[in-house]
DNA sequence: GCGACTTTGTGCATGGGTTCACAAGCAGTT
DNA sequence: AACTGCTTGTGAACCCATGCACAAAGTCGC
């Protein structure tokens, strides 16, 4: 039974890219000693992506009242292979049964425990523009563990506008109502010229997680963790690699489209459990 | 000298790529004139999606008059090291001049041909909800080689209004406008449930890359690039992260942050030559 | 022209992630 | 109880990617 948890024993703490060249101290992150956490204990990051992936498929299918699923079905409502699922699964202990498969219900609420995301984190989103707005009303937040509960701007033609059921308040007020709201996550979806004062101001009022919308690189302090969406980004790898398929592939093959509307979330009825 | 900086560089990986792992596809090397293409010869994912990124820094660059820009302040400026950004640009052959650096307009040229940027892609966009607004009007698109040429929507109330400088369609006429306005990539922003027949009639319109904000996975043939930006997953990561980061560093440590609005992608003007 | 300095481009080692294939384990049946 | 059929969990090989360190190659100054 040793199980020997492959993983490194290295420092990697988190970060993907840390470009730190040396110079500013405390790369090291003090390894040892640090183990309160049973959960979560190794994850690797892209592993982690893909659990918020398989969460919100265990949702769709609880919803339909599916009790068990088998990880290739998971597998497959998510875009990913079945060894590749079970491994990922896999680094949060046992959490299926053989033979059987994995009970939605349960593997659902492990996954949100190791996410962090039972403990309800509250958000604040700085930029009430078009994409902030957007956000703000966007239900899948609510839907998944997080509640947004403050609205920033500039603009005083915006603040105090209504924004869904919160009110749009000056950034200026910032610093204290994150502190007041206990926020925890900041999302910033300003233009990019205010982008790093933002962040500054959301790190200055003790936020440890920031999500940014500007696709310029934000500075921050090594304890805070920053993810960045660029949507342009998005769009030109999608243009490199159109063009690359374009030319391999330069007669259409049989196009193959799954059709249903519920193609692979469909439960094979052999093996799921509705009642 | 380059002060620290120490962004994590983490741009989100987030994005799932099709189902099948049809990245490069084409396993076999098949050397045989499959060569056509002096360009994009064989670049691997990840760097794909930072030659995005460079693309954008070199562009705030280029505005600013700069000239040359060295490994290290571009790699700076981008939040990744520099190793790793020369070897980035190595896949597009020689592009700087060694003593010297790289020349900024020449090497965007060369990112732009590289991405497939150069052929004007344009884009159709459906669901014009909340996000698709945001979308449509994202200045980010136009700047950077795309431009908006359709948009569409079910809700008859929402089809015949103007936004921005197009007009709502419905999306019955999908099919027919794909192919009239020449699009190249089409981007889905509609609720989860008219995702996959969106996707289903982009497909038989002959689009070949697809972008959508639904969280539910999409099914498409192969020879149809998909990504997918899931906003509530960036979240959950983010909260993952935030969750390891708080217990491995209990205290919050002295906080000083890169303060300058403008902070790495300022140039050196050490060596960086501007008129 | 030549040496010193700077910066690119890259071979190589290291490590993380993906995939394969199979043993381990459980349910239902004979 | 033992057998059969399935599915999980994982050891191990492969592949991609990252980072280091250095040779190649150019510029600048004399």
């Amino acid at each position: 039974m040793t199980e020997t948890h492959q993983t490194h024993g290295s420092v990697a703490p988190v970060v993907t890219g840390a470009v730190g060249q040396s110079v500013v101290g405390s790369p090291a992150p003090s390894v040892t000693g640090a183990a309160p956490l049973a959960e979560s204990r190794d994850i690797p990051q892209a592993t982690v992506t893909r659990l918020a992936t398989y969460l919100r498929v265990l949702g769709v299918l609880a919803e339909r009242g599916t009790i068990i699923v088998s990880s290739e079905e998971l597998a497959a409502a998510s875009g990913v292979g079945s060894a590749k699922l079970r491994k990922d699964l896999s680094f949060l202990g046992p959490n299926g049964v053989r033979g059987v498969g994995y009970d939605v219900t349960r593997l659902r609420a492990r996954i949100e425990r190791a996410l962090g995301l039972d403990r309800g984190h509250k958000v604040v989103l700085v930029g009430v523009g078009n994409l902030g707005q957007a956000l703000a009303g966007y239900g899948g937040f609510g839907r998944r563990g997080f509640s947004m509960v403050g609205l920033f701007d500039s603009d005083p033609a915006r603040v105090g506008a209504p924004v869904g059921d919160l009110t749009v308040r000056h950034v200026d007020e910032l610093e204290q109502a994150c502190a007041e709201l206990e926020a925890t996550i900041g999302v910033i979806s300003t233009p990019d010229e205010a982008a790093q004062e933002v962040a500054d101001r959301l790190v200055r009022a003790g936020l440890r997680c920031i999500l940014s919308f500007s696709p310029t690189s934000l500075d921050v302090p090594d304890h805070v963790e920053m993810r960045r969406v660029d949507l342009a980004v998005e769009m030109q790898v999608l243009s490199f690699n159109s063009a690359r398929n374009t030319e391999s592939v330069p007669t259409a093959p049989r196009v193959r489209i799954g059709h249903s509307a519920v193609p692979s979330t469909a439960p094979r009825n052999g093996s799921v459990i509705a009642p």
